[in-house]
DNA sequence: GCCGATTTGTCCGTATGTATC
DNA sequence: CGATACATACGGACAAATCGG
């Protein structure tokens, strides 16, 4: 439940363009007549309506008005810009979300481990391997690299719950943000082992470095996910006609 | 050359950033410093902040402060919530780009192209492929279909030149947004022919539907990225700690 | 083509809340 | 507890783009 004004103006009216009150295509009321309504600023609308530009469900045009461009298929199966664990994320999508913990291993980081994570080398970790299932079916598998000095008393049964619960609630750790890389690698061994994934030999993997608020990265995770499961989403915004204007008068 | 204010204050600070005037992982000086340092009002400058929050380069942590989490090694290929042509990337991130066009045919929309695109059935499209290349290599494949009644009098000539600023220039087309998806496909006898991809049989997918100041949707166009060198950059931040409170005082 | 009304975009100053130290 | 720092919210002012008469 959010409490901040702008976050509960962006929810009411982000539901009445999903649910077809605002008509899709046509415009939205005006500002002026949306802050008499929601009995706000105009700052504090703005704000909310900035967030349904970014997330795609309206368009903005100076002078004009604003104009709803929600098209229902809309049916993403990741986010972007905000940090979700695995169960939230299954949870927002209504979908049946289950892991298994294949390894849970102290390591240090040699120099390989060091290149590849963007931990110093020597680094004392805690390596784990997930395998995460959405609806029955092994979909992405998960190699994680957490602190040990930071995530401190981790154990493999913690692992087998929520991680992230165990951070935020016990060792009162605030996660600020996260570092993301899709790319597309070939199929490891050990990827065709657990996920099934017919013919293709490439799948889409996502590195991610994660930062506490005193700024060390605590964790690196790299989530190999099965080809055919993957989606992604954005809603990009053209800044400036990158091209001068053409004659006039 | 931004002319908004937050902007400037935005390449400002990030200029800072990326120059170690601001050393890395260090707080950064205070709001209210800032605001004396760059003479603007306390809004515009936590706007430019939010910015450098989005784009990776500064965390921010109620109470404590603002640090520099900045790292060099962030050489993005593709960007994030900005709508870019192949040639724009091409030159921010210095490289040679070159273009290509493989075919260029009006068509008519069927059932099956406009599942796959959005247009409705029967609209009269223009269908483009184009090939780019980067450094001399082809690394992407592009079919780009246009709205005929949107884009009037494109060419092949035009293509082979920039067709975004036939659109903005020409016809006075303002482009608001795009709508993207990355996914993961199977590469076709057509891909495997033009991208020289080795063993691998997958490819990265960027689907995008484009919209103009009246809301219709003009272009559709699938971008299939050689797999090697497809590269997607985000930073995300964590909201609000999804899980309750623990036990306090 | 001009002008005025409407609408969104930018900027400022201020007050208050909340977290950290 | 007080001082500091970021987060939220409000109200006002002007600029820029659009549209209709």
């Amino acid at each position: 439940m959010p409490k901040a004004k702008y976050e509960q103006l962006y929810q009411i009216l982000k539901e009445k363009i999903e649910s077809g009150t605002y008509p899709p295509q046509e415009m939205l009321p005006s500002e002026h007549t949306l802050i008499a309504e929601l009995g706000c600023s105009r700052n504090t609308l703005r704000r909310a309506i900035g967030e349904l530009v970014r997330a795609g469900y309206v368009q903005t045009m100076q002078g004009k008005g604003m104009r709803n461009i929600f098209e229902p298929s809309q049916q993403t199966t990741f986010t972007l810009g905000t940090i979700e664990t695995f169960s939230e994320s299954a949870e927002r999508n209504q979908q049946r979300g289950a892991s298994k913990v294949l390894l849970f291993s102290p390591v240090t980081a040699d120099w390989q481990l060091a290149e590849k994570t963007g931990f110093a080398e020597g680094t004392p970790l805690y390596y784990i391997q997930r395998l995460h299932y959405l609806n029955g079916r092994p979909l992405i598998f998960n190699h994680s690299y957490f602190r040990q000095d930071v995530a401190q008393g981790l154990t493999r049964e913690i692992a087998e719950q929520s991680i992230y619960r165990y951070l935020e609630t016990e060792l009162h750790i605030s996660i600020i943000n996260s570092k993301r890389v899709v790319t597309v690698e070939k199929a490891t061994q050990l990827d065709l082992q657990h996920l099934d994934m017919g013919d293709c030999n490439c799948l889409a993997v996502v590195s991610s470095q994660t930062y506490n608020s005193d700024g060390v990265m605590f964790e690196y995770t790299q989530s190999r996910h099965h080809p055919n499961f993957f989606r992604f989403q954005d809603n990009a915004v053209r800044r400036s006609s990158a091209y001068g204007k053409p004659e006039e008068k």
